[in-house]
DNA sequence: GGTATTCAATACCCATTGGTATTGAATTTG
DNA sequence: CAAATTCAATACCAATGGGTATTGAATACC
């Protein structure tokens, strides 16, 4: 009777699919249990396959993780800082980057522990550090742009703006290593208020000479 | 003839020994590889002994860690952040402690990484953030009072120093990371400007009103 | 339609390693 | 001095998990 249509769809799974679908499985087991603990099994699981599908598309499980890694850099750049330009005041300024920060870090569960496991790998494993160096260049870079483009419009002569990128840029990631070691103590609230005072401060108070 | 003399000292290494040698060798091999990538047959031939030794005074490796953790901690109070109060002046106290800091994160192989380490195992084990996060929270307490102690003798009517203790605490963290990421990008001339720039402008510009 | 090719699933391999059982020398005890 | 005990060395085990070889269905090609 009513033959089958000829399968509208597929019914292979596409290949960049099944690659962008074990990327994001396995960035998600590594964020939860770190690079050495996940099981190539348990990722291929995760995104509906088996470990064939993972030795099909990638060499090695490193080079599982350096997809990951790659993946995330491009998207990764400017997601927060940027804002930074988009308010007004340095009050209002600090207050929003220090509130958007918090939440980030508070609320995201993935990103934040990716960006430590990646820390924490690129500190032995030299091809990660190539990989992630330049990331981490960009990051702050940007930070930087944020901080020069909201002290020249309020006309504040702010200290160098790399240097508070930098401050702003690895404060963050301390805070968010201290809230996963203390939840408790490091709590949003706390987290809001400690970069809402340091960018107060470093941008409203660098007077070469003191205060006049 | 000359009977050996009855053997000055016991020939069987003393147990608090073998145990201190087992730690510290476990904390280089932790520091250097990783929790997860280190392996007990190394960690006791690096101390001198065989696999039996770490068994016959440990329940599992994880209970090694453990007592890594524990030792670290006695000795880990107050290593740096004491010296704030010894130095003299604003200027001075902030870039002599930013001295201090940047030479522990830049010269420091093994401190600086095990802390990272026990950071990223807390991530995931109760058990690991149960015994760290108090660690944590004293080692800010007294970045804390170092503050209040500076901030008082100089009169200046600083912000809330735990407030200030957390972002230095946590700015110092980030600035560890950054460098085991980057070593070229953040050098020790970065981070030793990064934190006195931070301090200066946080002990020194807290001024509710603005600057009259 | 038939053949070649792609690719994930399956079955399998084996080196690694945390952990255990046993041993035997060094100490202690009586 | 002999028996009991301590404790690290040695030998061993079982599970784990990264990696490989093979298979068979889906797709592409002619």
């Amino acid at each position: 009777m009513t033959e089958p249509p000829p399968p509208a769809v597929s019914r292979r799974t596409p290949r960049a699919e099944v690659q962008r679908r074990l990327i994001e499985a396995a960035a998600q087991e590594f964020a939860e249990r770190g690079y050495a603990e996940s099981r190539l099994e348990d990722i291929a699981a995760r995104a509906g396959f088996t470990k064939g599908a993972v030795y099909s598309n990638f060499k090695s499980k490193q080079e599982l993780f350096g997809a990951v890694l790659a993946d995330r850099s491009d998207a990764e750049l400017g997601a927060v800082m940027e804002r930074l330009t988009e308010v007004d005041g340095i009050e209002d300024a600090a207050a929003g980057a220090a509130r958007l920060v918090a939440g980030e870090i508070t609320g995201d569960t993935e990103r934040g522990q990716l960006g430590l496991e990646f820390a924490s790998r690129a500190r032995r494993d030299e091809q990660v550090r190539a990989v992630l160096a330049p990331l981490r260049r960009s990051q702050r870079q940007i930070a930087a742009e944020a901080i020069a483009a909201v002290t020249e419009r309020l006309g504040a002569a702010a200290a160098d703006p790399e240097l508070v990128g930098l401050i702003v840029h690895c404060l963050t990631n301390g805070l968010a290593m201290e809230h996963a070691v203390d939840p408790e103590g490091v709590d949003g609230e706390r987290i809001e208020a400690a970069i809402a005072a340091t960018l107060t401060a470093l941008l409203g108070a660098e007077r070469p000479g003191g205060n006049p």
